[in-house]
DNA sequence: GTGGTCTAGACCACA
DNA sequence: GTGGTCTAGACCACA
């Protein structure tokens, strides 16, 4: 069971949906497997169904799952999600070494001291 | 002189304010150099005074500028802002792996597939 | 046989009713013939009776099957049943022609694009 | 000025969207021109402005328009979105033509009776 | 029960 | 003022 993180600037429906996106891109939700709820979730977290809804809602647009009126939230079956992701990744790498570069910082000087903790 | 993108996502202060720490991060902006007045910036960005000065503030938070009463912000020394801007960097380097990591994506395979450029 | 599409955006009611308006339409159910009980066409679809009740009511409606009490459903006699689907086409047809011509999109440039296949 | 149909069976959100999209392909809203405020169109069409919200999102989903905060909504630039609605155009027709096929109406019989008149 | 839409109203960040 | 998020609560279609 995951909680939310109020202290986290990412609004609550978007922390939802990172959630879910997480889980299924690790595989453990399955696809054709059922989310919770929008109620049911809603109240776990000591949310609105609303809020729920918005997550989902913006699950269904990413490609993540699909919904079926009167019956419940599925994982969609999507193999090119995980590239998908990768290629977002790439994407996110590719302005951080531009970056880098422009403030004449070389990517193995960077790379180098490794683990930048957070 | 950079013009600001209304498509980009971030808020005008923080396009304002990055475009000033890329300036002084790459030394065309030298240590005492003043920046421009607030009210001089806004108007050659067509934008609110307000978001100039939000920028600004901001920068002095971060330690790139420091602002005299009355005569205006300047850019402050500091030989440590490399280092900060490189251990960001590396920070949000280190969450890009953390993310990978999560779903099965080695280090070497996301620097592979090279310029996943923007 | 055919099974239902829970990814498909359409209620399952509506794939049931359309399922069966296209065998009625070409000719593989024939006038008179009885169509599959609501209890066990549901439990053949795995999906609730009511749904599949709703399903041969919107069929009745439209005139594709009649229904006796206590004994089924069966394929309704109607010549015109051809020609009002067509008729439904021919109008989901002018409606994409109208949204096109809106944009300035003429019928020729829509049909050469030949198979913007599904 | 637009109304809103409320016999129309779309939602409001989505026919406001529509609406949008429209004006937008047809080249009566120009690149970079502001909406009406989120208040403010609630306002003209007796909505809620979390209804012209939803309503906007969408478009900015699908790329119709971009959001500045505290300044407001504008239609984004975007060359292509003429052929993606082409393309949408085109699977719509393809479907027909599909349907027809598959109850022995050919595209000529279909074009023939030409103005399916809604 | 389950998703989806909508309203009324509040609160926050940003310009 | 302008967009964005969230809550509480209602109502509808569908299964």
């Amino acid at each position: 069971m995951n909680f939310l993180d109020f202290q986290d600037p990412r609004p609550i429906y978007e922390q939802i949906a990172d959630m879910y996106k997480k889980l299924i891109l690790q595989g453990v939700l399955k696809t054709d497997e059922p989310l919770p709820s929008v109620r049911k979730l809603a109240m776990e977290l000591s949310t609105n169904p609303n809020t729920v809804q918005k997550a989902y809602t913006a699950l269904e647009h990413e490609g993540f799952i699909y919904s079926v009126k009167g019956r419940g939230n599925f994982v969609k079956e999507d193999p090119a999600l995980r590239e998908k992701k990768k290629a977002e990744l790439q994407s996110r790498l590719a302005e951080i070494f531009k970056e880098a570069d422009e403030i004449g910082i070389s990517r193995s000087e960077l790379l180098d001291g490794k683990d930048g903790k957070k």
